[in-house]
DNA sequence: GGGACGGTTCGGCGCTGACCGAATCGTCGC
DNA sequence: GCGACGATTCGGTCAGCGCCGAACCGTCCC
């Protein structure tokens, strides 16, 4: 019974529609402050600061004080794959009812960061490439071969788990996280072959990227 | 933002005790009736009734009503990973108090269904067993001679995905879901491999299942 | 030092929702 | 038909909590 408490105790955080505003606003993998937070879901700052301190005493966000600021993230991978499952299953919703609430739906549908790794039609076209590669299998496990391929890009493994699928809620079907993920995601960045729109989780794969995801036989 | 009120929705249903509770009860992967979940729950048939309302226009449970009866059940295999992952987040929470308590939570952890295919210590011995049979990989994909093993057993691909990791909540290790890990608790459970022990989800491997798995090199 | 600003604490308001009991409906079995 | 029983509806109560504004504390910068 014990476990059902703390089944209920973890719901009732995301069950608040400032809090689950303030967690998916995170999933784009930075540190917020708590005055950013509180503008973006429309509260007072106060209210903000009652909301933070739930949220990490239930270990989903992690602080981290500096000065007279405090940063908040989410307190680690899990996290975010707990929170994209969850959103998955509430669904794909109802559409956006204006133009600007659209056009930003579409440019997150098209690609967008998912904690530490990549989301969205971008990462499906990821995902499709890597299997014909042969560096994934069809359940998204690395193959040996696809060891050697990621060692290339500089992949190291580590203790964390090397793939893991995702459930995408956009596209609805799994994409590719863990510790490869989060690994091309990173290299991508570094490179410049994908590139953040704007503040926003949103982001496209640059022509420097169309380019270096050909020459690595990704696309086409 | 209509994704977040999404998230909230979703996760406000789970965020009460007695509907945590009836989902919990759930997990066994069978149909209850209202009055018996009321009772397992300690509340009103009244109140139950309406749980399971706002629980069903949820999308998280099905029903099925027959004669004066109402079943539930949960919506499918989607909603059992869905709690899992949480619960596996909320954590292993406090210890038990009571002696009956702890046997009950001794008895889950050794072994127990996690809707339709097998969780505990159990699962993590039949993980590793297959593990050793080259059936499966370190990431949980069933191989090309894996496919065949299980051929043997009676399993036949669907459109299913065949291997899924579902992370045990008392292990803290992943555990093998998809449709081979429903294929497998299935056939145990019809070959008298696995028993029931009395009406929870709690199961033992008996005498004749310890001599079949040892059989089929999954034991030693 | 003094002002600006990020963050927190506290008191109070208002709404949501969880609960029960009583009454009612439908089904089953005698 | 009649009683038993599972399930539901409705009215009413009560606790919990999300919100704000005001006051306050620390830090930063001039």
């Amino acid at each position: 019974m014990a476990v059902v408490e703390a089944l209920a105790q973890v719901a009732a955080l995301l069950a608040d529609r400032t809090r689950a505003a303030f967690c998916s606003a995170l999933l784009d993998g930075r540190a917020w402050t708590a005055t950013e937070l509180a503008r973006h879901a429309g509260v007072a700052p106060s209210t903000a600061s009652e909301h933070l301190t739930r949220l990490v005493e239930g270990g989903l966000l992690a602080e981290h004080r500096q000065g007279r600021h405090r940063y908040v993230s989410l307190a680690g991978p899990h996290v975010a794959e707990l929170l994209e499952s969850m959103t998955a299953f509430a669904g794909p919703g109802e559409k956006p009812r204006t133009l600007r609430a659209a056009s930003a739906s579409e440019a997150l549908a098209r690609g967008r960061t998912c904690y530490d790794h990549l989301a969205g039609q971008l990462a499906i076209a990821l995902k499709t490439g890597l299997l014909e590669l042969g560096v994934l299998t069809a359940d998204l496990a690395v193959t040996r071969h696809g060891l050697v391929w990621l060692g290339e890009l500089g992949f190291e493994p580590s203790k964390r788990q090397v793939s893991r699928a995702c459930l995408d809620w956009t596209e609805r079907v799994p994409h590719v996280a863990g510790a490869a993920g989060a690994h091309l995601c990173g290299e991508f960045l570094r490179r410049g072959w994908v590139r953040r729109i704007g503040t926003s989780r949103a982001v496209v794969l640059t022509s420097r990227g169309e380019h270096g995801w050909r020459d690595l036989g990704l696309l086409g």
